[in-house]
DNA sequence: CTGTTAGCGCCTTCAT
DNA sequence: ATGAAGGCGCTAACAG
């Protein structure tokens, strides 16, 4: 099942038989059909493994998310996926939980050349250890930007989507907007607080941080809230799920959305559309988040020497009923 | 960066570097320093490519799902993962959105020998053309388990359970109890509503087919379900997001949940706690039937004459407040 | 147009 | 305890 047996029963050369395999135009067509048949007939399945090897190009891109629950992060994966099938590459999805354990088991496969580069969609950055085991294979970071490193990126400009987040409510007539925040060391929940903050000015402010991005940590994160002795009449959510869990907490209270608090979400997920009210949100473009930072990524595995880009994609303020 | 640079500044054979690359306990404590001096030294970085085409084991699982994300795969997927880390193994994981060019794409990973072997979350024992790619690679069916084929598999009692979900609506006093199923390509769609027809006996039934598992269809499905003539007092989803749409639909209408309707979901998901009401659901065991798939393909790997199991595992019966 | 040859980087007998 | 040598299966010059 090797290609000198096929070779052997064709009665050519390896070369031959490895010029067909990758259609290669200078083979005889006569010559070209001996070995197809050989091929099936031997049932031939080439050895990637050694293709790669050989090549060193193992056409596989890593992808680190660190929860692929998140559907946010599931269509930008859709995304990169389409895309990298496009190429003929392969993607080897690395769910970290955000464990360094993991993260760095499957960083070590870019080292040792099991992937050609790595996409992710992980706070890396702020992970030193893990930039150094990156080294300086391709690299390109997705829906989280920090220009600090040495890899593009591909993200929207949050601060500015988040800031006409605020001044949508604000325009709605709501005077006492609350953000619901998730982990800080993500740059773009420094960035959409940052837009928060100077939305709001020297109004009423009130910020308060979720354990996750998940509709539990909203319904929680809803609750503290309505501890404070002024509680706010808009909630800005950082992500979609966490408004679905503030929107419940509300409808448990016996309040009603918007009347009684409007609710904004971020990112634009399906789920958005089924909840009571839908809702009203920022919609990042998660399908051409992916397909961007496959593309740069594989311009940057061509030619190492390409700069690095730090490529901002548009987003959109999708009116829906929770506003 | 290769081996034998390692070894000439070390001042030792290729083989010795590979011995202490492997903890071969056979070296001199003093030359492994030295190695590891070396090591350090030349910053090496063993090419895992090469390694895995020497000893033709690759340490990587193929895990085929339809998609990630239905979050009833996603915590099974866990389990795989959490599972194979402990041995070692990494997890390539193919998103395939049941489509065959992709599928076929990544099964040839298989028979290249990139991936060691293969967990498969979908209806791929119906497809002819897939089986024969798999050929008798190491393959294990998850949550969908075909005895017909030459894997083994790691399932519930999808009769029983959906029986035992109309049985209790059945207790409940409901009368009327209709089915929200899937696509019938799934063996596990055929044998729940087996299970519920069985159930049913000679009583009402009502059977709707989603066009997929999620929300969306759910609430197609009830609303489906709302045009016949006498609806059901009951409905019972083959998916805990079926079941949350079928909710939506009924709270839609005015309907109250579960007096006016009662309403039963299936896998056990999250999701199904932070629904008006909190969703009476099966839940299936995600995580160990992702830790168990693991297992059996790992003993298969190791061992390919070791016969193939069809492994059934527990269910529950998880009452809430929909029912 | 086709064959010969030389590795890709590693592991692993077989000697010593 | 260590080294020498062969080969995993494939591709890519270089000849012819």
């Amino acid at each position: 099942m090797s290609i000198d047996k096929v070779a052997r029963t064709a009665g050519v050369s390896t070369a031959t038989v490895s010029r067909v395999l990758n259609g290669n135009p200078a083979v005889k067509p006569d010559t070209r059909d001996k070995v197809l048949a050989a091929i099936k007939a031997c049932e031939y399945q080439p050895n990637l493994l050694a293709r790669q090897l050989r090549t060193s190009r193992s056409r596989m891109l890593l992808v680190l998310v660190s929860n692929i629950t998140n559907p946010f992060c599931a269509r930008v994966v859709r995304g990169i996926e389409e895309e990298a099938e496009k190429h003929g590459y392969h993607i080897l999805l690395c769910n970290s939980e955000s464990r360094l354990t993991r993260e760095s088991a499957y960083l070590r496969l870019l080292s040792g050349k099991v992937v050609d580069g790595v996409i992710t969609m992980d706070a890396i950055s702020c992970l030193p250890g893990l930039t150094t085991l990156i080294g300086d294979s391709p690299w390109v970071q997705c829906g989280e930007g920090d220009p600090g490193y040495r890899a593009s990126s591909v993200t929207i400009d949050n601060f500015k989507a988040a800031a006409a987040a605020v001044d949508h409510l604000a325009t709605c007539g709501y005077k006492r907007i609350a953000l619901i925040n998730g982990d800080l060391r993500y740059l773009y929940s420094q960035q959409r607080e940052a837009g928060y903050r100077a939305a709001c000015g020297k109004n009423w402010q009130a910020v308060v941080y979720a354990d996750s991005l998940e509709y539990q940590a909203g319904v929680q994160a809803m609750a503290e809230l309505f501890t404070l002795p002024e509680p706010p009449d808009a909630v800005f959510a950082i992500s979609d799920a966490l408004a679905g869990g503030a929107m419940h907490y509300a409808h448990e209270q016996g309040l009603r959305v918007p009347e009684d608090v409007a609710v904004m979400g971020f990112d634009g997920v399906p789920f958005g559309s089924v909840t009571f009210p839908p809702l009203t949100t920022i919609e990042q473009p998660m399908h051409q988040l992916g397909v961007r930072s496959v593309q740069l990524l594989l311009e940057r595995i061509d030619n190492p020497e390409v700069e690095t880009v730090n490529e901002i994609l548009d987003w959109k303020l999708v009116v829906r009923g929770s506003v």
